[in-house]
RNA sequence: UGGGCCGUCGACUAAUGGUAGGUCAAGUGCCUUUGGAGCACUUUGUCUAGGUUCGAAUCCUAGCGGCCCAGCCA
């Protein structure tokens, strides 16, 4: 492969490893595309394809924030003909569980990546542990006694450098012996660590020093008992890169500080040299990415669960019906940077309604039913009208709903004082029902509180399916569905989760949750359907028209449907109302 | 205030010393049996000040602003 066919990718990729290829369109540049680019002209690992991984943690769910690293790891791997790794960074039995893993397999697989090799840090530990042992020997770690409380005191502060530990100096055959008892589990929870000995004075604090290993007496999710120290994070994650003869080891800005230390112990074992290159963290306006506050929403039942469709999880995303196709057009197109920013909420739901526009079929749905007779309909008739699945969609072809004498329509698509420019029924006005005919409103009756509760109308019989034989235009279509026909289902309509564009923007003494919008969840308990949705399979995904994209909930039952809204149509009319 | 990183339309992102472009958002119009979709058009941007250069978003200097780091978390 040439340098210049390598500058500009394909827009297809020839490779059928990951679902998401099939779709890659051309990339605008990035600065790790870049580095790939010339590492390969230079080749800078011989002959060796770009190796990357993805390395979560196996202690939360999968945000939209991994799926953009995701995509990047897979992404760019795939785009040169490299390997993509599964490493799960188990190295904190503490808040480490399996049901986590599982998640973030299904995760993984249903945006469409198959990894190449399923690794685990835990896998490592011997190999962690033997080049520990290489370090001591070398002079290059110590085991200290100091307490967490008293290395952090040693540690200095971001102006002032450390002091050293006293245990410091001790010999290697001292340091080989006691690690060696640390192993065996002869010492109780944090009373000694192993120390890189490196530099107390740096200025950046992750060379002073920094921590190995810490004794865990804790059972891990896959070793059990076999180990009583863990390794920290830099010093599993780097060696564990180099043993996957990582390339290109991606990860978020906030580990830059931790590169020369990522380094360091690649030269100091003298071990295959990984590089790692740092991006940006994916942040969107009304949405919290932080694993620790989505746990906090679970587990303090704010929300139903990691899957709730109001989070950010890929679980919850998905039953709220968001497609993999649009998440992974929405991570190529917010590309990848070094610029902390937060993207607008819009931009995700712009993919989202794109990718359902195409797929999902139409069909008839009144949230707030409002009644209405049409009078000059026959009595007992029932018609079968047809209309269109996808106008988007030829192939997707057409469907009967049945008319007849009592329908339903949104409440909304009725007033009776029309305000300017308001187009649907009003008294004397005449629309379209879609797929059916003209009618026109001629009276209301209302209730004893004075609220509309059926609408009279007559309708024009020479305009079956909705063409007028005469060719006079009405402003507006309106959608319907038979009363005598219509299916009961249960609608879930979801909002932003937070009420604020940044929802970690609290008053003093508050927490994020202060934000939570109430409103993010209205549930419609008597929606009513057309008749053709009856048997419509579980995440199913459907435009109800005018309305906006939903699919069909695991808490449906039999004859009872539940949907939940993925995310509304754009709404020109709610815009012109708004501005009054 | 030590160190690291970053400043381009309202938001995100290109331009790799040579025309500041794309997407989202916003607005206008066209079209429409979804006030949807689509199409067309429009508005708005290189943090500041110096310097180098024929030419600077890009290189240099100095400011200003933002983010990250003092876990035995990752």
């Amino acid at each position: 492969m040439s340098a210049a066919n390598l500058s500009s990718p394909p827009s297809g990729s020839s490779s059928t490893k990951s679902a998401a290829s099939a779709a890659a369109e051309p990339r605008p540049s990035n600065f790790i595309r870049d580095a790939m680019i010339e590492d390969l002209k230079t080749k800078k690992y011989g002959d060796a394809v770009i190796q990357t991984r993805f390395p979560p943690e196996p202690n939360g769910y999968l945000h939209i924030g991994h799926a953009k690293a995701i995509c990047l790891d897979f992404g760019l791997a795939d785009e040169f003909g490299g390997k993509t790794n599964l490493r799960f960074d188990d190295t904190n039995p503490e808040k480490e569980e399996q049901e986590y893993v599982d998640s973030i397999m299904k995760d993984v697989h249903w945006l469409g990546f198959e990894w190449d090799d399923l690794c685990y840090a835990s896998d490592y530990f011997g190999q962690l542990y033997e080049w520990a042992v290489k370090l001591i020997k070398d002079g290059k770690a110590y085991v200290d006694d100091l307490s967490a409380e008293e290395i952090r005191q040693h540690r200095g502060t971001l102006t002032e450098p450390g002091k050293q530990s006293p245990y410091r100096s001790r010999t290697p055959e001292e340091n080989l012996d006691l690690f060696e008892r640390m192993r065996k589990g002869e010492f109780p929870d944090g009373t000694r660590v192993l120390r890189a000995k490196i530099d107390m004075a740096s200025p950046n604090l992750n060379m002073r020093d920094p921590v190995m290993y810490r004794i865990l007496h804790a059972d891990h999710h896959r070793t059990g008992s076999k180990w009583c120290i863990y390794p920290m994070y830099d010093y599993a994650h780097g060696q564990s890169d180099s043993i996957e003869r990582v390339t290109h080891s991606m990860c978020t800005l906030e580990f830059e500080d931790h590169r020369p230390l990522y380094n360091w112990f690649v030269q100091n074992l003298g071990i295959f040299p990984s590089q790692q290159y740092e991006f940006d963290r994916l942040s969107l306006t009304y949405t919290l990415l932080s694993k620790r506050r989505l746990l906090k929403l679970v587990q303090e039942n704010l929300v139903r669960g990691w899957d709730d469709p109001r989070m950010p999880t890929l679980s919850g995303i998905r039953r709220r019906g968001y497609t993999a196709e649009a998440v992974r057009n929405f991570c190529a197109a917010i590309g990848v940077s070094k610029t902390n920013g937060t993207l607008e909420l819009a931009m995700l739901e712009h993919f989202v309604r794109e990718d359902l526009n195409k797929r999902a079929p139409r069909v008839m749905a009144v949230l707030r039913p409002l009644k209405v007779v049409i009078d000059n309909y026959p009595d007992g008739q029932v018609e079968e009208l047809d209309a269109v699945n996808n106008p988007e969609d030829e192939t997707a072809g057409t469907r009967k709903v049945p008319f007849s004498k009592v329908l339903y329509i949104e409440q909304d698509d009725f007033r009776e004082e029309p305000p300017k420019k308001y187009y649907r029924l009003s008294p004397g006005v005449e629309v379209r029902l879609r797929y059916a005919y003209f009618i026109t409103a001629k009276s209301v009756v209302k209730n004893e509180q004075g609220e509309i509760v059926e609408v009279h109308c007559t309708y024009d019989p020479a305009t079956r399916g909705g063409n007028a034989p005469d060719a006079r235009k009405v402003k507006s279509t309106i959608h319907w569905v038979s009363a005598e026909h219509a299916l009961d289902a249960e609608v879930r309509l979801y909002d932003k989760l937070f009420a604020k564009p940044d929802p970690n923007d609290v008053e003093e003494g508050q927490e994020f949750t202060a934000n939570l919008d109430p409103n993010s969840l209205e549930t419609i308990a008597h929606a009513k359907l057309e008749p053709s949705l009856a048997d419509a399979p579980v995440e199913s995904r459907y435009q109800f028209e005018r309305l906006g994209y939903f699919c069909v909930d695991p808490d449906s039952k039999p004859g009872k449907p539940v949907f939940n809204r993925t995310v509304a149509l754009k709404d020109a009319w709610a815009k012109i109302e708004k501005r009054g």
